[in-house]
DNA sequence: AACGAAACCTGCGCGC
DNA sequence: TGCGCGCAGGTTTCGT
């Protein structure tokens, strides 16, 4: 369920929680999510408080005493907090809270992944190092000339974490729609003006989105059963065959780099 | 360097 | 009803 709109509203409502709660034991009963063995998972932060959740991107890190658990929930990672409640079958990680509250990893396609850094140099590892800026973050200037010396389309570029941190597929298809740019556009014809237009339309889009607690579609539900309602501010993405809201022309579906891409093909030169 | 396909997994909706 | 296929809000890896 995630890309920054939706991990960020994980956050807050996780925050407010599970916040200085202490992680008294942990039962990893899928162990390919975490990136090390159950023994040194266990040991490294059983006993340690939870003190803040942060976000890098579409990861979400939880401040414990010396480490920080970064978490990635890829295309369908949750997490629900239960009490007394029988486990499910999709429930992969359960965290054993004070008074036997349970704060469970959920994840149907097992995608997800649950790294241990230390505290004091968590921000230069993997898998974190690499994560670019996020487009509010962006120098408009910076991300036109990373962009204009590669040779991909805008939208893949869009998508790739190294370049601008937090957009996924249904961001990005909305950010150049907004943008009135074609997902098959070249990075290095898209021009100075351009470039900013993108940044602005990306950043407007994820703020929209957070402050209606993302995009809920398909039926998936966010963590702890919250549906967000930017799904309903959406112009293009999952609307083919309809009218585009500023031309009336119809939304149409095409492949970019693999992904299902949805574009007003009259709007986006 | 850069592209697409396949891989990691499971479930759902569709056409036959 | 059953089966096969394509698809899914992500990312990495492998082959051309």
């Amino acid at each position: 369920m995630p890309e920054l709109p939706e991990v960020e509203t994980v956050r807050r409502t996780l925050l407010n929680v599970i916040k200085d709660q202490q992680i008294m034991d942990i039962d990893v009963l899928y162990p390919n999510i975490i990136q090390t063995d159950r023994a040194t998972f266990k040991k490294t932060i059983q006993y340690q408080t939870i003190h803040d959740i942060k976000r890098k991107g579409k990861f979400l890190l939880f401040i414990l005493d010396t480490h920080v658990m970064v978490i990635h929930l890829r295309m369908e990672g949750k997490f629900y907090i239960k009490k007394h409640e029988p486990i499910l079958k999709h429930e992969h990680i359960i965290f054993k809270l004070t008074d036997d509250m349970e704060l469970r990893y959920h994840d149907v396609r097992k995608f997800g992944t649950i790294h241990l850094l230390p505290k004091n140099s968590y921000d230069n590892m993997e898998p974190l190092k690499r994560v670019a800026l996020e487009p509010k973050d962006m120098d408009p200037l910076t991300f036109y000339q990373t962009i204009k010396h590669r040779r991909t389309t805008i939208k893949q570029a869009l998508l790739n974490q190294e370049i601008i941190a937090g957009l996924g597929n249904i961001y990005v298809d909305e950010t150049l729609f907004l943008s009135h740019i074609h997902p098959l556009r070249k990075t290095h014809d898209i021009h100075e003006v351009e470039a900013k237009k993108i940044l602005d339309a990306a950043t407007n889009v994820l703020d929209k989105a957070v402050k209606l607690g993302g995009t809920t579609i398909r039926s998936y539900t966010s963590s702890l059963g919250i549906h967000g309602r930017f799904q309903n501010e959406l112009n293009v993405h999952m609307r083919k065959g309809e009218p585009c809201p500023i031309c009336g022309e119809l939304i149409i579906k095409m492949k970019v780099g693999g992904r299902g891409t949805y574009v007003c093909p009259r709007c986006q030169t």
